[in-house]
DNA sequence: CCCTGATTCGC
DNA sequence: GCGAATCAGG
């Protein structure tokens, strides 16, 4: 139901732009149907700032295949931005190489419940975003970090059972 | 297929 | 007033 606060809301969120949907993420409990049908009523509709499906932007210099950027030059040099930059393109060349999809930029808006929840850069830092490729429906990483957070553990057990099995042959 | 807002119309 | 169904489009 439409209390007071959920129209404030709507209507805070709606003059932010955010699209019928995910105004209806944010408030819960209703379908974007009834937000957009909500905002007519209200007389909101015909925004300053309309949104745009998140169309991908994405210039991709494709003058740094071969020169492998280093993401430590920049730490060394201290500079954030440019080791947060160095880091990007360093994934970029990785993408590319192995025939990857490329990483999507999730927000915590955007996330699904088949994208890639691998989060990448610093939490609260303006950069952070999700990986946002494609994972199989209950899984929460693409195949691709799925190895990366499983893996490790893999490794753990195998180291484990390795080491049993060498106290075994000594006792 | 994913998504966007707009409109209609039975409730 | 409400919103599912539907439409028209990106």
């Amino acid at each position: 139901m439409w209390t007071d606060e959920r129209v404030e809301l709507l209507k805070k969120l709606w003059a932010e732009g955010l699209s019928a949907s995910q105004v209806a993420k944010q408030l819960g409990g209703v379908t974007r149907n009834a937000v957009i049908g909500k905002v007519h009523r209200l007389g909101l509709s015909g925004r300053a700032t309309p949104s745009r499906p998140a169309r991908s932007r994405a210039p991709a210099p494709r003058t740094l295949v071969r020169g492998r950027p280093d993401p430590l030059t920049a730490e060394a040099r201290g500079d954030e931005r440019q080791r947060e930059a160095a880091a990007e393109r360093a994934e970029a060349a990785h993408v590319e190489e192995r025939g990857l999809e490329p990483i999507q930029r999730a927000t915590v808006l955007t996330l699904t419940e088949h994208t890639c929840k691998w989060p990448i850069g610093d939490p609260g830092r303006p950069g952070f975003h999700f990986c946002g490729r494609g994972a199989e429906h209950g899984a929460p990483y693409c195949t691709e970090h799925a190895r990366m957070a499983y893996q490790p553990a893999q490794a753990r057990r195998n180291r484990e059972r390795d080491r049993m099995r060498r106290d075994r042959l000594v006792s």
